[in-house]
DNA sequence: AAGGTGTGCAACCGCGCATTC
DNA sequence: AGAATGCGCGGTTGCACACCT
């Protein structure tokens, strides 16, 4: 048996909102709110399903959107947080209050993606393609907002790569729990054949930043639980600085037992969304104007 | 000018999750 | 406990417009 329709479609309208239906829609709301959407169309004299509704409202109506071309510091904000999310285009937007998920999502496949396709990126992945085939940065493109843009992308390119560095370093250490990690976050393509999902990649990439030792995430509202490393002597320059987040300081944590392969996989399966935003925000005011001395200071090790 | 093609964007659709009953 | 319901999200579609031949 499949799932009941959202709403009775017979006779409803579908396509482009006219404005007396917006402004029919707009009215209502203002007046009354949206409280049930499913209850919306009716109240509010629309001949439209109520999904509908929410949609044109949260896309179009709602007040405070910004239209428009995307500024050369918003596309920098969508390209960080996609390396790190992928398509958490609600997410995503959140960072960027006036802008709706659907606009992000619609101007990242219509311009971003191509961009970084063009440089040679994968738009998944954000990795190189095709090395032999790579475009020089700037190349082929006349525009000069594209060349900053491309400077962006690829500062943020070096950052994430750096981010996989330090989680390879992980692995070198070849504790039961760093090889734990890369299990259970089984990102590092050069490791592993597995298929590797974004939301993975994600988890693995800002687990890699939160141990960067120039981020200082401030936060002090997450519950975001990050375990003490094993003392490792190639993890050695990975130390814990003085920090909000909720770091797990028992050192029992460090023997192989079952107990610490918990921890792991209690603190990976219970990350929320709200502790990604805590520390993408904490990553992106903090740590991205960093990014270069970030990435030099590994590369001098 | 007309037809074909590409592009951008608004809107729709289906699914998953949370809540309610 | 589980079915019904509502909401939100991400993927996809279709239309309008711009550009090209």
């Amino acid at each position: 048996m499949g799932r009941m329709p959202c709403c009775e479609k017979v006779g409803l309208k579908k396509g482009p909102w006219t404005p007396d239906e917006d402004k029919k829609l707009l009215h209502y709301v203002r007046m009354h709110g949206h409280g049930n959407w499913r209850s919306v169309p009716a109240k509010a004299g629309l001949q439209r399903c109520g999904k509908s509704c929410r949609l044109r409202w949260i896309n179009y109506l709602k007040p405070g959107i910004k239209r428009g071309n995307f500024s050369a510091e918003e596309d920098r904000i969508i390209i960080q947080l996609h390396a790190l999310l992928g398509n958490r285009w609600s997410i995503i937007a959140a960072h960027l209050p006036q802008r709706t998920d659907n606009e992000i999502k619609n101007y990242w496949n219509t311009n971003i993606k191509k961009r970084l396709i063009r440089m040679g990126l994968d738009p998944i992945t954000h990795k190189t393609i095709k090395k032999n085939t790579f475009e020089p940065f700037g190349g082929g493109h006349d525009n000069p907002k594209d060349s900053i843009n491309i400077c962006h992308e690829a500062q943020w390119e070096s950052a994430r790569l750096e981010a996989e560095a330090r989680g390879s370093m992980l692995q070198i250490g070849s504790s039961n729990l760093s090889g734990l990690i890369l299990r259970k976050i089984p990102t590092e393509p050069y490791l592993s054949s597995h298929s590797v999902s974004t939301e993975h990649n994600t988890v693995y990439n800002m687990y890699a930043l939160v141990l960067a030792p120039n981020h200082d995430f401030r936060s002090s509202v997450s519950t975001l639980i990050i375990p003490t490393l094993p003392a490792v002597s190639n993890t050695a320059q990975i130390t814990n600085k003085e920090s909000s987040l909720s770091y797990q300081s028992d050192n029992s944590i460090m023997g192989a037992s079952g107990q610490s392969q918990k921890v792991m996989e209690g603190w990976v399966s219970n990350l929320q969304d709200d502790d990604i935003m805590v520390a993408v925000e904490a990553f992106r005011t903090e740590g991205s104007e960093s990014i270069e001395e970030l990435f030099n200071e590994s590369t001098s090790i």
